[in-house]
RNA sequence: UGUCCCAUGGUGUAAUGGUAACACUCCGGUUUUUGGUACCGUCAUUCAAGGUUCGAGUCCUUGUGGGACAACCA
């Protein structure tokens, strides 16, 4: 066995570089910070994946830190959902964290700034900061209230902490410079008032600090050695840094903030905002819609866990802009179903077929493998009769030869039964075709070793007993979005892409067996693709996503 | 009329100055009681132009194209 060695990506070459350059091994310790703000999707999976992956790759801990220091829009249910989801993926965290457990540290650390001279009270307008601030292009300018003595910063400060001030009246800025080049460094805000109590803290506070005060030197508290984020934090790096600067020990491990692009999945969203727009508009159910690609949607979709992690991995990581195609997700949900999915039968758009020469009131129990490969997953009944129910799309009264399927006068092959050969059908008076008649062999029973069985038959077709059929609800689901790149467009409002046919309800007929499965059980309908049984399942109705089609090279030769 | 980041097949990544590699998709083929799976094969001289070097996808310069930055959000 040759030890191939994954090469490594940019952000593992960053820690390698690091711990050559001296930092010590054990110093290592990553995080996942997430606003428990609304639930997380594929592309907070990725920044999972990549800082969890770093802690088994380095064997190292992984602390999972809520960033919750704005209780107007964080509630505990979302903290709840989030950490269900890490776990789901199947990570472990190390300290379970709340940015809400520095609030005394943060203040203290505030009030040493201020006293250094090094943050001040703002006492305008949010739009009259705003207009000193500056553009991208042009500096900004002081404030009236910059030069503040260190005795009335703390007075106010003091103030606002205490609840004598409404929102908006006064917020702490750090002072730094108005001009410039990053706009992150114009005196950003540290703290503002809120009147609102905190999903954790309650009514204890009444100011909240800011990300950037918080983020740092939460990872400074936690001694993280390195803090990754988004590609759009880049300018904030700077910041990170100079609020570190403020209250660092050299004697400690000092954070390093790095940035990643991150992933876009075509043909979805991956923005809570977004997200959060289907829900609201009644596109999709809920947030856990199968159709959404929020983790909780494609855990109910039928997603596992290792298709996802695998499909991370797979992409790997980089600084580029970046649409990755959904067929990659597809692949790796497909690989790892394939794998542990048994197959069953079950027709989605069912008509009845007789076979003629079969008696009348014959019932038979066949044997049906679980697993074409693996044998040891044992085997099922399958009952089988004279009134069966085919796919519609399985028959055609005549068709070239590349139609492998039912044809009249040829034969197919059912699947774990006989061979039977088409005979004919039956129309209504608009020539729609409502039966199906066809003859059997009877020597060729699947699994009894005669030759008749062995023969060489091209087609094979699943189908099911028509008096024994379990009629079954199952949601078909297709993209949620026509377009592969719904947010891009410089005109057109992401909203204008949904497809209005991602959901499409039917009745199936299945076999019998299949009354045994369990919620969120997945298995193969053989020729169809991989379905799951939803939450939604009463004891009087199964019901079924499907979590994704199999590979169809059929349907591109049909087209 | 600023600062910063990015540029390798249709897609996503690799090549750490020395033969452009891997996966997905597409297309073609073998096997198959799933038109599935498995297996095999085809598909790029690395945005452009200069420069450094024995040698450049990689380093430098200048373009071109894309992106980020002006919330009391994170």
């Amino acid at each position: 066995m040759s030890e191939e060695k994954k090469p490594n990506n940019f952000i593992e070459d960053i820690i390698e570089d690091d711990l050559n350059n001296g930092l010590s091994k054990d110093k290592l310790r990553f995080r996942f910070p997430p606003e428990p703000n609304g639930y997380l999707h594929i592309g907070h999976a990725s920044a999972i994946c990549l800082n969890f992956g770093l802690g088994e790759k380095f064997n190292k801990p992984v602390n999972l830190r809520f960033d919750d220091t704005n209780p107007a829009k964080e509630e505990a249910k979302y903290v709840d959902a989030i950490k269900k989801d890490v776990q789901w993926l199947g990570y472990k965290w190390d300290n379970l964290c709340f940015a809400s457990d520095y609030f005394q540290e943060l203040y203290d650390w505030a009030i040493h700034l201020i006293k250094e001279g090094k943050a001040y009270v703002d006492s305008q307008s949010s739009e009259e900061m705003a207009a000193q601030k500056g553009t991208p292009t042009e500096p900004g300018v002081d404030g009236p209230y910059r030069d503040r003595s260190v005795e009335e910063n703390l007075a106010l400060f003091e103030g606002m902490k205490n609840g004598d001030f409404g929102e908006g009246e006064h917020i702490l800025r750090a002072k730094i410079d108005m001009k410039s080049n990053n706009m992150l460094m114009r005196d950003p805000i540290m703290y503002r008032v809120v009147n609102r109590d905190h999903h954790r803290t309650g009514d204890t506070w009444k100011i909240y600090p800011m990300y950037d005060w918080t983020h740092g030197e939460s990872d400074y508290l936690e001694q993280i050695s390195h803090s990754f984020c988004t590609l759009e934090f880049k300018p904030h790096r700077e910041l990170y840094d100079w609020f570190l600067d403020q209250i660092v020990d050299t004697d400690k491990v000092r954070p390093k903030q790095r940035e990643f692009a991150r992933r876009n999945i075509s043909h979805t969203v991956t923005s809570k905002r977004k997200l959060q727009k289907l829900v609201e508009q009644n596109i999709v159910t809920g947030w856990d819609d199968p159709r959404m690609t929020t983790i909780s949607g494609l855990r109910r979709r039928g997603y596992t866990a290792a298709s996802i992690k695998n499909f991370a991995d797979s992409i790997g990581i980089g600084k580029r802009d970046n649409l990755v195609d959904m067929n990659h997700l597809e692949f790796h949900l497909r690989d790892d179903l394939n794998k542990i999915a048994d197959r069953v039968m079950c027709v989605l758009d069912p008509i009845k077929l007789v076979i003629t020469n079969y008696p009348e009131d014959q019932v038979e129990i066949l044997q049906a493998e679980n697993s074409q490969e693996d044998e040891s997953r044992g085997f099922r009944k399958v009952p089988f009769s004279r009134e069966i129910y085919i796919e519609r799309e399985d028959y055609r009264e005549e068709a070239n030869k590349k139609f492998f399927r039912l044809k009249n006068g040829k034969e197919v092959r059912l699947k774990n039964a006989y061979i039977i050969k088409g005979e004919g059908c039956i129309k209504d008076a608009d020539g729609n075709i409502t039966e199906i008649h066809a003859t059997y062999d009877p020597d060729s029973r699947s699994g009894s070793g005669s030759e008749a069985s062995m023969r060489k038959i091209k087609g094979t077709l699943h189908w099911v007993s028509a008096a024994q059929a379990l009629p079954v609800e199952v949601r078909l689901y297709d993209r949620l979005f026509t377009v592969p790149s719904p947010d891009t467009d410089k005109e057109k409002d992401f909203m204008e892409f949904v497809n209005p046919d991602s959901l499409e309800v039917i009745t199936a007929m299945a076999e019998p067996a299949m009354k045994n499965l369990s919620i969120g059980q997945t298995v193969q309908f053989q020729r169809m693709g991989y379905f799951c049984v939803d939450p939604d399942t009463t004891d009087d109705k199964l019901v079924f996503n499907r979590t994704v089609t199999l590979r169809d090279t059929w349907a591109k030769v049909d087209a």
